[in-house]
DNA sequence: ACCGAAAATGCAATCGATTACATTTTATGA
DNA sequence: TCATAAAATGTAATCGATTGCATTTTCGGT
C-alpha cells in the first residue's frame, strides 16, 4: 500500500509538500500541485486516516448508539443526524447496543480511545458514568435521564400527550383510557401528566383503572389492552406509542370493537407503518429528522468548545386519520361487563 | 489525556513494560503487572487505540453498508453479524447508504483509509470499482451482482419463491399473480424463474398479465394490486417481499377482496410486521440471522487470508399463516369486469 | 543586475502506542 | 558460589501523516 514517503519520492518533493498539496493546496505552486497529484494517481495513494487522526487527534467521525436497529422510530432521526453531520465533515457510524449496558459501552469506548469524536445517544441505558456527568462528548436525543446532566434533544412529550388527550375530550369522549410506557421511563412521567392535566382541565375525573402500562411493543399494547377492556368501559383510548396502539387495536377487534366506531384510539410517534394499519392511525407526530438535526447541530457545538443548551424542546403535531371519531351515541357503545 | 507514558512514570518502569503488562502479562512480573494496574487506575488512564491501530495497521472493526436504515428486514442481518464479530474481537459499525452510490462510498473509504478493515455490504448500489473486483475485503449480504466478483452470502431465492407458489398450487389455487420488484433486480430474476417454474410444473399456463412489478415498498405494491386486479382474475397472489403484501392486501380489501377467503396472499421475508398485519401474512421466511452471521464468517476468512465461498445460499422456510387459504368455490369468487 | 520581502519548500519533531533487539536481573544446577 | 540459561525489563525504531521552524526560491522594484 503506497504511503506519503512513496507519493514523494515520485513527485520528487519532501513529503511535507504533498501533505500541503492535499491540506492547503494555496501554500503550494501551481507546478508542484500538478506534479503531487500525478504522483497521487499514479502511485494509487490513499492517505491513511488513522495516521492524521493520530496527529491531530481528532476522528471527524461520531457514534449515534440506538438501543434497537429493529425500532424504525429512529430510522428518521438518524438521517436528521446524518444531514447536519455531512454539512459539517463528519462522518456517521451507528452503533446497536441492542438495549445493553455493556453494548453501549462498546460504542462509547471508541471514542474514548479517540476512534471518534463524540457520541448521540437515542438510548438511556447507558453506564452509570453519565448519570452524574462524564466528560465525554455527549448528547441525548428522545430520551433522557432526571436531573440532566447530559445536554438532551427531545420533543414535547408533555404537550404532545395533552394535545392527544384534549382532541378526544373536545370530540365529546368522557372515558379516555391509556395505555402507558415503562413506568420509571422519565419521559413517560412526563406524557402521563399530560394526559392527566388534560382529563382535569376537561373536569373529567381520573380513574386508576383506565390506565394500564407496557413496554412500547406490540405484544404489550396487545396484552394491556386485553386488561384494560375488562376493568374500564371507555370510547376512547391513548397509546404512549405507535407500536402500542396497534396491540391494543388488534386486541380491540378481536374483542369486538369497532375502530373508530365504538373505540378511538390515538398513538404517539407517527411511525410509518402508521398510515398502513386498518384503520389509519390517528397519531401525535414526532418530527424525528428534525431531532436528529438539532441534536447532531448540538453535539457541533460542545465539539467547537461553545456553549450548548442543556434542553431542546422539539414541537409535536396532531395527525387525525381514521382510528378515531366522535363518541358513539348512548346505546350504541361496545358492551360491557365486569368481572 | 494521560498517556502510556504517564502511567510508565508513575508506575517507575518503561513504556514497553506497560504495553506488554496489557497486551502479554505474561511476559511481565506479577509485581510490576500490579504495580502498572495501579498505575493505570490512578491515572484513568485508557489506550489510545488509533495509535495502536497505526503501529498494527489493523483496526478490528467492520463496516456494515445499509441501503435503507428504515427498512426493518435488515435488523436481525445486523444482529447476527454483530454476534460473530464480537466473538472474534471485531466491532461493527453501521452505515446508512440511503441508496445512494455516494453515500456507500463514504463508507467504503473508511476501509481504504484504514478505519475499518472490511465491509459487508447488504446494498448492491456501489461503487462502479466493485463489479469488477476490487482488493478490498468485502462480502455482499443478500443482494450480489450477476458474475459474483465479490463473495456472496443470501437465501434461496429461487427456492423460496417456488416453495411460495407450489404450496397455493397445492391447495387448488390455478390463477396465481404475482407482483416482482425491481426487474433489473437480479435477485428478482430469480425469484420469478422458482414462480415461472412452479406454474409449469403444475401445468399451469404463464399470463404476462398475472405479474406486475413495484419496488418493494408498501405503496408500491398498493399500486400495482390496483393495476393487476383489472387485467387478471385471481384466486391467489404471491409477492416478493412482505411489505409489498401488505399494500397489496389493503388495496385488495379496498378493491372488496375478502383475504383469505377469495384471495390467498404470500409475501417473502417475513418482517416482524408480517405478524401484525389483520389477517397475518402467510410468507417465505429468511432466516435473517443465519445470513448475518454466516456473512461476517464470510468476511473472517477474508481478512484471515483464508479461501472463502464464492457463494453461500441460506435456506428458507414457508410460515402458513391467516391470509392464504384453499380457492373459494366456483361463483364465490371475486367479481371480475375486464375493462 | 541586485536587494528584500514574500512565496515555496524542506527538515525533523511529533502524535501514542508496539515490538525487535539489547541489556539486566533472576533462577537453576553443579 | 559461580556459570549459564531463562525471565524481565529497557532502548529506540517504527507505523504514516502533519506542522513549526529554517532554508531556499521567486519576483517585484529600482
Amino acid at each position: 500500500m503506497p504511503t506519503m514517503k512513496d507519493v514523494a519520492r515520485v513527485a520528487g518533493v519532501s513529503t511535507a509538500t504533498v501533505s500541503r498539496a492535499m491540506m492547503s493546496p494555496e501554500r503550494v505552486s501551481e507546478k508542484t500541485r500538478l506534479k503531487v497529484q500525478q504522483a497521487i494517481a499514479s502511485t494509487g495513494f490513499t492517505p491513511n486516516a488513522i495516521a492524521r487522526n493520530l496527529r491531530k487527534s481528532e476522528s471527524k467521525t461520531i457514534v449515534v448508539v440506538l438501543p434497537d436497529i429493529a425500532n424504525m422510530f429512529f430510522a428518521d432521526i438518524v438521517r436528521g443526524i446524518q444531514l447536519v453531520a455531512q454539512q459539517n465533515g463528519y462522518k456517521v457510524l451507528l452503533g446497536d447496543s441492542v438495549h445493553t449496558v455493556q453494548q453501549a459501552s462498546v460504542y462509547i469506548d471508541l471514542v474514548k480511545t479517540k476512534q471518534a469524536d463524540g457520541i448521540i445517544s437515542l438510548t438511556a441505558e447507558l453506564p452509570a458514568e453519565f448519570k452524574s456527568g462524564s466528560n465525554i462528548p455527549m448528547v441525548m436525543a428522545c430520551e433522557f435521564f432526571e436531573g440532566y446532566p447530559v445536554p438532551t434533544v427531545h420533543s414535547d412529550n408533555y404537550g404532545g400527550a395533552k394535545r392527544a388527550v384534549d382532541y378526544l375530550r373536545d370530540m365529546g369522549h368522557k372515558r379516555i383510557a391509556c395505555i402507558t410506557g415503562p413506568k420509571e421511563n422519565p419521559l413517560c412521567g412526563v406524557r402521563k401528566q399530560g394526559y392527566l392535566d388534560s382529563l382535569q382541565q376537561g373536569k373529567l375525573s381520573f380513574e386508576a383503572a383506565a390506565v394500564e402500562s407496557g413496554d412500547f411493543s406490540f405484544h404489550s399494547g396487545y396484552a394491556a389492552f386485553k386488561r384494560l377492556h375488562k376493568q374500564y368501559q371507555m370510547t376512547a383510548l391513548f397509546c404512549f406509542n405507535d407500536m402500542m396502539a396497534m396491540g391494543a387495536m388488534r386486541a380491540a377487534m378481536e374483542v369486538g370493537y369497532s375502530v373508530p366506531d365504538q373505540l378511538s384510539i390515538v398513538g404517539f410517534d407517527d411511525l410509518l407503518f402508521a398510515e398502513y394499519t386498518t384503520p389509519q392511525l390517528t397519531t401525535i407526530r414526532q418530527p424525528q429528522k428534525q431531532i436528529g438535526e438539532t441534536a447532531m447541530k448540538v453535539l457541533l457545538k460542545i465539539l467547537n468548545g461553545e456553549q450548548a443548551p442543556q434542553e431542546s424542546v422539539i414541537p409535536t403535531q396532531l395527525l387525525v386519520r381514521s382510528s378515531s371519531a366522535v363518541p358513539p351515541v348512548a346505546g350504541a357503545e361496545h358492551s360491557f361487563e365486569e368481572r
